[in-house]
DNA sequence: GGATAATCGAGACGGTACGTCTAGTCTTGTC
DNA sequence: GACAAGACTAGACGTACCGTCTCGATTATCC
């Protein structure tokens, strides 16, 4: 074992405490979940979580940013169901189920993330590169594995077409149930 | 001849005058073209038309309903152009580009309006009933014309993955050209 | 009477409520006298006047400006007392008396609009003007109807030492009482 | 060297270094006469001083507090200057002259201690024991040597009008010049 | 034509969130 | 246990802007 003292972060002073962090976002969360993106302020989130306003703009700059980080985690974690990975079955169908059901949760939060980063360059950036790009990795994936021989521009249509249908309805406050799943799965392999 | 003066409204006291509304539309329009609708307030427009934050809300509920107005007929005329109507085009083709170009100028600013749409329902349901739904209407003709055996959940499909790819762009940034317009029409074409 | 039309104000829109500068100043004297400038916060005061913030920063630049404001009309009632142009009464020894009496209420609020003046030039020179200067008039006028032949230079020099005196035991904490008064006006008068 | 343990506090750990403390007071005093006291913060001192924050709480209570030690040997050398004792003179106008010259450099700084002084109790006695007191007692003697039969109140009175005339005019920014020092010699001289 | 009524521009109003700032404390790892 | 570094809580600050209300003046209909 070499590496004698100092640990992995290496820069002095009292490091940031993770504690804090998992504190604010949990109560970012729920706070969320219940009231609503915009009814929700930084000071309630502080006081929630029991820390101070400094404590979160240390971390994040703005309240979206921290919004947008409460939701990741459990955003992926809902969709990417380990065990989905069943053989025989309709995986994108799966997908997209999974997907339209975990909106049901924090459906309402992305809506309030999206509708941020209409007004926020930096902010737009963010949601773009930790959130909306991994999901489309995601159903990429999904997609390429069932079209082995389909061109990456085919697949990124594919992409557009089901995730923008989702992002639409959920948008405009329209139902996303299983049949919505199930006609986009179909009319999207016909058109491959 | 009785009847003296007496328009059609019947009202007494001085009546909206048709100049302001128009200053005020096209003051709401310029502003929020050169800096968006987030950095134009309602005291902004209000100093560019001439007029007073009452005569604002007087008219409208909110500074988006003002907004949604004041972009409206644009975003219409732009894309039902009555010279498309040439038999033999590709009349999906054609609708999709000219909806794809109109966003070039009023794209940032229906942006903002799908923004304020998650944040405010009744101005949501005005922002569907108004804009989302007859665009819808015009997209869901097109289509019906083309595929006159269609059943209507086929096309509403078609319309919600055209639609939705369309504002998936557009909400992310990306680019809308014609590229997609033609891919877009392939893809629902083989899907239908 | 000429005077076409246009009343004394000139100025156009909802003119500044002359209720609201009321219950903003009695709403800043009264929290002031309970707990003390520091711990008086502008939103406290805005509540306590069923007024916003704004309303105040409309007014007053700081809270150490509309605090003087509040407290100037009544140091100035408490000592130039009508009744105390009594003939053949010690004028300046009351008039000290009555200054020192008057410092047992509003003395702690003067204190730290002293303290606020020596870290904000602005507030300094207003608190100069509005506060001290008419004090110091005051005193020379009783002083110079005492002593008629005495110059600008010794007028200034009494009216120094005897101010300086009490406002310098004042911010010390300690006993502004009537001994210290008479002791006062003997030396000065010795003095002069 | 050995000397393993210490010399004789007897506390174990690591003294506090007084290069420390004399870093931290060096720092506090260029800052303040640069910037003011209300403009220099605890960190800027930290940083200045090449130490931290918890250097400075370890050693005063309040910034105020290490303000105060960090101009209290100055403000105290400057007027009790050992030449100053040379027999004949007036010693009283050259105590005055010499306070109000010393107070063009760290005039500033004591008008913001008094200031800190209204504020906080604690720190207000701190400051009537360390810097009023000891200076009260400087002028004392030298009335007293000048006038030997004088009684205790009467001392006490030609103090409180020659300080008090002093921070009056610093505190509201009036020049301290040597006129001044003569004028008020003058005044008490014929007053006592 | 005189009374009534609603509009007009201007701008103050209450309410409320934002992001910044600083004081003084606490927590690291190092010496 | 002091040290430097810097995160921590607490909470005031001043700014911004929404949508409403008030003012005096204007412009219409109604009688």
């Amino acid at each position: 074992m070499a590496m004698s003292g100092s640990s992995a972060s290496g820069r002095a002073g009292r490091p940031i405490s993770p504690d804090t962090t998992a504190a604010i976002l949990a109560a970012a969360r729920s706070l969320v979940v219940v009231h609503g993106f915009a009814a929700v302020t930084t000071a309630m989130i502080a006081a929630e979580a029991g820390a101070s306003k400094q404590a979160l703009y240390r971390r994040w700059t703005t309240k979206a940013d921290l919004v947008l980080e409460a939701f990741l985690a459990q955003a992926q974690a809902e969709v990417d169901d380990p065990a989905a990975a069943e053989a025989g079955d309709d995986r994108l169908l799966a997908f997209l189920r999974r997907t339209c059901a975990a909106l049901s949760t924090s459906g309402p939060a992305l809506r309030s993330l999206m509708a941020a980063a209409q007004e926020d360059d930096a902010f737009r950036r963010r949601f773009h590169e930790r959130l909306i790009l991994p999901r489309r990795a995601a159903l990429r994936a999904v997609l390429a594995e069932e079209r082995p021989a389909a061109s990456t521009e085919a697949l990124d249509l594919a992409v557009t077409a089901l995730f923008g249908a989702i992002w639409y309805r959920l948008l405009l406050d329209e139902p996303l149930d299983d049949d919505l799943a199930r006609r986009l799965t179909a009319l999207v392999r016909a058109g491959m």
